[in-house]
DNA sequence: CGTAGACTTCAACAGCCAATGAATTAGGAG
DNA sequence: CTCCTAATTCATTGGCTGTTGAAGTCTACG
């Protein structure tokens, strides 16, 4: 009685899914993003993408799946002078928005943020745990965990700034 | 022949509706937050936001109707310095988002951008006539605009930090 | 082959949505 | 009191949503 029957695979189609739904994601947040829509750029049946995710919900956590390892912005910074830290994480910080892979991803969980408490609470942890406690040591100063979130504030508006309002100044 | 029957008068209903709208779009966005909700919440027909307002649209700006002068967080500060102007900026700022209507005109602004090219524009102009163009003519540096963007960058992620990721740090 | 199982589609459900248009209530002008 | 009209509600429409379950297609194994 051994198994017959055609072997699992890795189905493109899958992975053309996960893409469609990164940039739809990206493009409009979680609650504009209707399954139908993602199906329909990925020419495929909507019913497919819950065959193969199960629920709109965890396509979402499958397409922007924090493989984007935000920690590597972070990477290195403890031995250098704090000006440096600075502008080496500007200049992740930019270099990542330009990768639409990953800025699909930071734009997914941004724009999602606004209207969905999971992805507010993604948001949040992804800030929390990559941003503050690796960031904060490196401030010299009492009231390091505000600044930080003042880092983060700044960081988070230049993406709004950029890719949602559209302002020109983009330099 | 003056006309007869019952005067237009402005009955409270349309101002619990205005009120209901407004604390709505502000909490949820544009997309996320129906006409039945509003209804619900102001305790009237979703018929009746309609017979107002026309459309979900119109509702809308008719809630976040920028009366909130936005100049005037600007005001008066040709004549001070670079440094008292950043200040009194960042004061008024945090001022506005401490109170209920101003603050809920700000954050359905900022949420029903991310998903709405509408309320994108909206919040574009709004940044673009009272920030910049209040703003750059204080700053005496080639890169005024740019530098100007950044601050507008500053106060919108402070926003998004302290009511849509609501992390800690708010003082 | 033949068939099991992965891959894919079709048709349908129940629920919510914005919006329409007719019906009902009620208050002020004549 | 009688109407005219604004204020409010009710019932319905057409469309989109996420999700389901059954059916169909294909392929690699036995």
């Amino acid at each position: 009685m051994s198994r017959s029957g055609r072997r699992p695979g890795w189905p493109q189609t899958r992975d053309d899914i996960l893409l469609a739904a990164r940039r739809s994601f990206g493009a409009r947040g979680y609650d504009a993003t209707s399954l139908r829509s993602i199906a329909k750029q990925a020419d495929v049946d909507p019913a497919l993408l819950v065959h193969y995710f199960g629920t709109k919900e965890a396509l979402f956590l499958a397409a922007l799946e924090v493989t984007m390892s935000p920690m590597s912005m972070f990477d290195g910074l403890a031995t250098v002078s704090i000006s440096e830290a600075a502008t080496l994480i500007v200049r992740r910080y930019l270099l990542m928005l330009d990768q639409e892979r990953t800025r699909d991803v930071m734009l997914g969980l941004v724009r999602s943020a606004v209207s969905s408490e999971r992805a507010a609470t993604m948001l949040r942890e992804f800030l929390g745990q990559a941003m503050l406690s690796s960031l904060s040591p490196l401030i010299d100063h009492p009231d390091r965990q505000l600044r930080a979130s003042l880092v983060a504030a700044q960081l988070i508006g230049i993406a709004m700034l950029r890719h949602v309002v559209k302002a020109d100044a983009v330099a």
